[in-house]
RNA sequence: GGGCGGUUAGCUCAGCUGGUUCAGAGCACCUGCCUUACAAGCAGGGGGUCACUGGUUCGAAUCCAGUACCGCCCACCA
């Protein structure tokens, strides 16, 4: 680099380190006799594009495995993408629909030929956009969690279970997703307050012969669609009012099938008119009641939230359409007795946005209460660390409630559940189908290949994201706990910090703190860091809807990667939301430009000549501070406060460096820079790259290239970290005195437009004033200090810094009047001040509890106060004499 | 309905086990500067009853209780 040029391009920058870093394997790991540090990815989908939630989460992933590294740490940091069964399908049926295809048309073999085609078009874009920011992946590593190492892994693990005796088969009332055509798991529904009504209906009386009576009940519902499946009416059995009832039966509106009345505690006599309609099969609460009365089971809707033949009317009618219909219908028949306005929570999935139905299926599910107890006190016993810690009562709560996981899903992306049925009806479960064949001959001989047949079902996603941080090291080992860890496994596992959002807490971290549990016998990391939601600045979450989520490629390109990445990080602290402010990375792109510039200044140096006094009092103090921001620095780090730590990076750089230590040193127009403090400058320089290296990578590389010699395939990915030193206490009081009075100077400069160039007389009173701050203070204040023991005139501003006096003399500038009134309303604060301090110390009860320190500190104000108070009285004296 | 967290400057947030002259930072804002590294800059400045009400204490932004509002998680009274 021989010139610099006056801004900051990142651009070229960027693409020509990233490359060479490339080039060189930097981010390549294996293992050695260093101490790892390791870090996998939570993978992306597949098919996904960057946005700004992985912008957050993948720079601060950045930030610490780069920080490892350059801590001397063999540092790993896995990527790899996430098949993410729904969102994939559904995007590829989305496709192929524009195609012209429906996935009805198609057999399992075609479809997923389809969505390999797509998966290979489209895959991992994402990992070539986090290459755009910088990440520092192992990309030799990159890993999917349906190659078929990986869904080797995950069906391994389903057979493990299932031999466990963890997973069963079941017919259960499941989430059904009518839109995407499948189960879903709790935790994939979101309950929404819902605007709905209720329905007031009547159900008349049957006689014995089954003929509707002129007596009736009424029930309340929001549902009234599904009334052709009801099973009975139920009350309350202490409720007087429905006494009536025992016994009878009543017959369904419109259709007159007769059912019974049952009585069960369930039913809340005071909510709706306490009698409740059961709907067996399409309410969760109705099919427990259905299972203690023995009700039969009638399942009118199909998947597609249809109304079946079985429901006898509006057969074929969507359930919202029905409903309408059907309300129509009861109205006229004069059924309808009333309608409320009615808000109720309603389940959507969280994936298509579609009202979930409960909806009696067969499904697979992995008992938890094992699984969780041990995930409980795997963060319970700090082993692995939640911050912030907030989170932990969240995850405690929900894995003390945990329920059985529903983990098949009635797709065709994702691995097979590796069942396989006789044709009786049973089946057997093994890893593929030459086992599932062995096993089946076990129990009749006779079974051919072609008689079995595998389920149709895949697995949940998050039953093949759970062994991620295992899986991606050793895919053998889940499922095996017999087989020994590979060397990676062995070398990398547990991981160190996991960073991700909140809201996988129970899909993701959860579990992977069981697998791990279960597969490795311990945590799968030791600190887990959540992030906020990406917001933008009025506080919505971004959306594509609202189309107020910026592309982070148009944001590197225009302000450079590391700029996006301070950006971030800068409205990024732990646990809180983020809202993004694109004048926060412009904040960034500021900061590049003022460490590129600083450093045009630094190179631009001519060395020779000898110290000054001020360079070497400003060299002594920089090394001082500098070790005082490394330990805090580190400080921050330890404690996740990723943004803290950037902020004191940031002013350490700005304020000590650029705008009081270098504006110290520099020597005047033409002249050179002494060689001890111009090696102590440079020096200083690279210790700041190193620090800030880890958060903005790119321009530190270029400049660190630039400042010395460098070894071939020398970077300052592997520069360590700059250690904090000894830090002199006294020397950082003095020179913050020394930059106080300079501030004090430039302010009674600014007030009266005094040019920056004329040189002040500036008095100081009191002996105490740190002598070799002097110099310091008269180049940075372009002034001539001089020690008194008394001001003479009054011709000129005077003002306190700290307990010292001060005096700038401006002959014929000042105006009595206000420096008189200024001096008096300071006294009169002062006054006040004092008799505060006072009040305080005359009171016994402080001075007998208070701890002596604490006594001492108000006894030094109080002492203060007077000579203050002495100071500004003989100047008020003086002023008024003149 | 249950649980958890929050409320400090215009905005986003620090403020650890009560006590350094404690009310802070960054941004934004105001004033003056194109000073020979940087106007993406330099120098200076203003700004808050620490949500409210009580309590504990010699002393409360900090501890306790209650109130109001906000957010999150869990939960299908049909």
């Amino acid at each position: 680099m021989k010139e610099l040029a006056a801004k900051y391009s990142a651009a070229q920058v960027e693409d020509k380190w990233y490359g060479w870093w490339l080039e060189k394997k930097f981010f390549h790991s294996e293992p050695d006799s260093r101490e790892p540090y390791t870090i996998v990815i939570p993978p992306p989908n597949v098919t996904g594009i960057l946005h700004m939630g992985h912008v957050l989460n993948n720079t601060l992933n950045d930030v610490l495995i780069r920080k490892a590294r350059m801590d001397g740490k063999n540092a790993c940091w896995v990527p790899g993408t996430d098949h993410a069964s729904i969102a994939t399908e559904s995007k590829v049926v989305a496709k192929l629909k524009d195609m012209g295809i429906s996935k009805d048309s198609l057999t399992r073999e075609q479809f997923l030929e389809h969505a390999w085609q797509w998966k290979e078009e489209h895959g991992g874009i994402i990992l070539e956009q986090l290459r755009k920011l910088g990440c520092s992946c192992d990309w030799d590593r990159t890993r999917f969690t349906m190659e078929p190492a990986l869904s080797e892994a995950v069906i391994n693990t389903f057979v493990y279970f299932y031999k466990k005796g963890w997973i069963y088969k079941g017919v259960r009332m499941v989430n059904w997703d009518p839109e995407a055509l499948t189960a879903v798991s709790d935790d994939e529904v979101i309950h929404r307050d819902t605007q709905s009504h209720f329905y007031h209906l009547k159900y008349y009386i049957a006689d014995s012969e089954g003929r509707p009576t002129d007596k009736y009940l009424v029930i309340a519902t929001t549902r009234p669609e599904t009334i052709m499946a009801d099973a009975a009416i139920c009350v309350n059995p202490a409720d007087e009012r429905h006494h009536w009832l025992r016994g009878k039966q009543v017959l369904i509106p419109l259709i007159n099938r007769a059912i019974p009345v049952i009585e069960d505690d369930y039913v809340e006599m005071d909510f709706g008119t306490g009698c409740l309609k059961v709907t067996p099969a399409h309410d969760v609460h109705d099919y427990e009641i259905g299972l203690r009365h023995n009700l039969p089971v009638l399942d009118i809707i199909d998947e597609h939230g249809r109304l079946n033949e079985k429901a006898r009317i509006l057969v074929g009618e969507d359930r919202f359409v029905a409903r309408k219909k059907i309300v129509k219908m009861l109205e006229e028949a004069g059924n309808l007795v009333k309608t409320e306005a009615y808000t109720s929570p309603v389940g959507y999935s969280e994936r298509t946005n579609a009202v979930i139905e409960p909806r009696l299926s067969a499904q697979w599910f992995l008992k938890m209460e094992s699984l969780a107890a041990t995930a409980l006190e795997t963060v319970e016993s700090g082993r692995t660390r939640f911050i912030p810690e907030k989170y932990m009562n969240t995850y405690r709560h929900w894995m003390e409630n945990a329920r059985d996981w529903c983990i098949s899903r009635q797709l065709w992306w994702g691995q097979r559940i590796p069942a396989w049925y006789l044709p009786d009806g049973s089946f057997v479960v093994e890893a593929n189908a030459d086992a599932a064949l062995k096993a089946a001959q076990a129990i009749n001989p006779d079974i051919k290949a072609e008689d079995l047949r595998q389920d149709e079902d895949v697995l949940d996603t998050w039953f093949s994201s759970w062994l991620w941080p295992i899986s991606v090291f050793d895919p053998l080992r889940p499922g095996h706990p017999e087989h020994k860890p590979n060397a990676d496994l062995a070398y990398y596992y547990p991981t160190n910090d996991l960073v991700t959002g909140p809201d996988i807490i129970f899909f993701w971290v959860a579990r992977m703190i069981m697998a791990g549990e279960e597969f490795m016998g311990r945590e799968p990391f030791s600190n887990v860091y959540f992030t906020g939601i990406v917001r933008d600045k009025l506080g919505r979450k971004m959306s594509k809807t609202l189309g107020n989520s910026p592309d982070p490629l148009k944001l590197i390109a225009e302000y450079g990667a590391d700029a996006v990445r301070i950006g971030m990080l800068l409205c990024s602290s732990a646990g809180n939301d983020i809202f993004y402010d694109e004048a926060q990375i412009k904040q960034g792109a500021a900061f590049c430009n003022k460490i590129w510039n600083s450093y045009r200044l630094v190179k631009g140096f001519a060395v020779g000549g000898s110290q000054s006094e001020v360079a070497r009092l400003a060299v002594k103090w920089f090394e001082s501070k500098l070790s005082q921001t490394i330990a805090a620095v580190e400080d921050h780090y330890r404690k996740f406060r990723i943004s803290d730590a950037l902020m004191a990076i940031y002013k350490l750089f700005w304020d000590d460096y650029c705008s009081t230590y270098l504006e110290a040193v520099k020597p005047a127009f033409g002249e050179p820079l002494d060689a001890d403090t111009h090696a102590a400058t440079l020096s200083f320089f690279d210790s700041l790259l190193r620090l800030i290296h880890p958060v903005m990578p790119f321009i530190t590389e270029e400049l660190w290239q630039d400042i010395a010699e460098r070894r071939e395939g020398e970077s300052i990915m592997f520069a360590p970290t700059p250690k904090a030193g000894e830090v002199d206490a006294a020397l950082l009081e003095d020179f913050a005195l020394a930059m106080e009075t300079v501030n004090a100077v430039r302010g009674v400069r600014n007030q009266r437009n005094i040019a920056p160039k004329e040189c002040l007389n500036l008095l100081v009173k009191g002996s105490a004033f740190p002598d070799a701050t002097i110099p310091l203070v008269e180049k940075m204040a372009a002034c001539k200090v001089e020690k008194t023991e008394a001001f003479e005139s009054a011709q000129g501003v005077g003002f306190m810094v700290r307990t010292y006096e001060m005096f700038v003399s401006l002959d014929g500038m000042v105006n009595l009047e206000e420096e008189l009134e200024k001096a008096e309303k300071e006294l009169e604060h002062q006054l006040k001040f004092l008799a505060g301090v006072r009040a305080k110390l005359s009171n016994e009860r402080f001075t007998a509890h208070a701890p002596a320190a604490v006594v001492e500190t108000e006894r030094k104000k109080e002492a203060d106060s007077l000579s203050k108070i002495e100071s500004l009285q003989a100047k008020i004296k003086a002023l008024k004499n003149n």
